[in-house]
DNA sequence: TGGATAACAGATATTGAAATCTGTCATCCA
DNA sequence: TGGATGACAGATTTCAATATCTGTTATCCA
């Protein structure tokens, strides 16, 4: 049998994150990938023509993760308000969960999103995508009123910024977090709103 | 005549801005206040307990002249609406010209904001007590329908975090910034309103 | 012949000794 | 006697030599 390890770029993600949370992003190095795979380095730069792509790789993988739950929320079907608030809830929370759980890697996270900046721009574009596919069937269900769906997306996404963008990761901790969250969310639920017939 | 120049804690905190304009946070230091102040730096330790505390008073003086021009406009008169968003995009251009005008100082400021986020907290306190007292004389003048004053301010104050928060001053030269932060404020206007009567 | 390697040059990071800084205090002086 | 001073100890920063890393390339091998 005797199975032959091959060296995919796959493979090389998985180890360079693990390599990221041992070391750190300031202290990892593609050395430090190599020997975790038992490598030449310069076997690393066959798959990745330099230090930064492997770094936008891995930024581009986590943020992947982070957007596939949400897309299947945005693709649901339902009264699109209650969509919309479980959308914005799922992302914050999802956000606020990674910083408690592990604050070491979110700060490495962090620091790594602000280095792949095209990626993350990436990552945004999508996120609003999803916000405005729900708030096109909050439209189409007379929920909504809203003359510009896909600036509407943007704006709650902006909106929001204080829950989701690491950034503001500092001031999560807040006891009044929850509560600020949910007046926000209230006040754009209803400008959202169309006016109710009566 | 002879005036004798004393030493007053305003012309320290003059002076130390002076420094840190010149010299940066990160290589500013109490010995380089003193010998602009031509005094030895234990004067200045007779006037602030020590480094941090000297660099907290400016960071509180920076932040009020930022608030001050925003206390005239929520203490003026005239309809809510029109005053909020005259006082949000007031707020938001103030912070996106002096990053515009001088992007080293900005930035000093921004780090030292972050050392003292007391002072800052105390100044995002008076931020939200402004925006209340215009969301209270339009819910007087029925231009607004609002619950809970205090939360909806602060709601609007962090539903803009985007547009006048330091950390996201790198997004403030995308192109479509105005359009996006009037999508926004037009999004938050229609979520205060009270219903048209008919 | 695709994929791995070791050797290499220039860029970057580490390290430890020396310099500077922070904060205190006994002293001075107007 | 309130306010300034200079000397001081311990903490922090600087700087330059040394080590390590990045990215390339000629070479190897399965």
């Amino acid at each position: 049998m005797n199975e032959v390890v091959v060296l995919t770029p796959e493979r090389i993600l998985e180890v360079t994150e693990d390599v990221l949370r041992r070391f750190g992003l300031a202290k990892a190095t593609v050395v430090d990938v190599a020997r975790a795979l038992d490598v030449s380095h310069g076997s690393v730069y066959r798959h990745f023509p330099s230090k930064a792509s492997l770094r936008e790789a891995v930024a581009k993988r986590w943020l992947d993760r982070v957007s596939a739950p949400l897309a299947k929320i945005a693709e649901g079907s339902g009264p699109a308000p209650a969509r919309l608030e479980r959308w914005l809830r799922t992302l914050c929370l999802a956000k606020q969960k990674k910083v408690c759980d592990d604050p070491e890697m979110f700060a490495t996270y962090l620091a790594l999103a602000r280095e792949a900046c095209v990626v993350v721009k990436a990552h945004k574009e999508r996120l609003a995508d999803q916000i405005a596919t729900i708030l096109y069937d909050g439209v189409k269900q007379g929920a909504f009123q809203v003359t510009d769906v896909r600036a509407s997306a943007r704006a709650i996404l902006d909106a929001i910024s204080r829950y989701h963008h690491p950034a503001h990761a500092g001031e999560w901790k807040d006891a009044d977090l929850a509560e600020r969250f949910d007046a926000l969310l209230a006040l754009l639920l209803k400008g959202l709103e169309a006016p109710r017939k009566r």
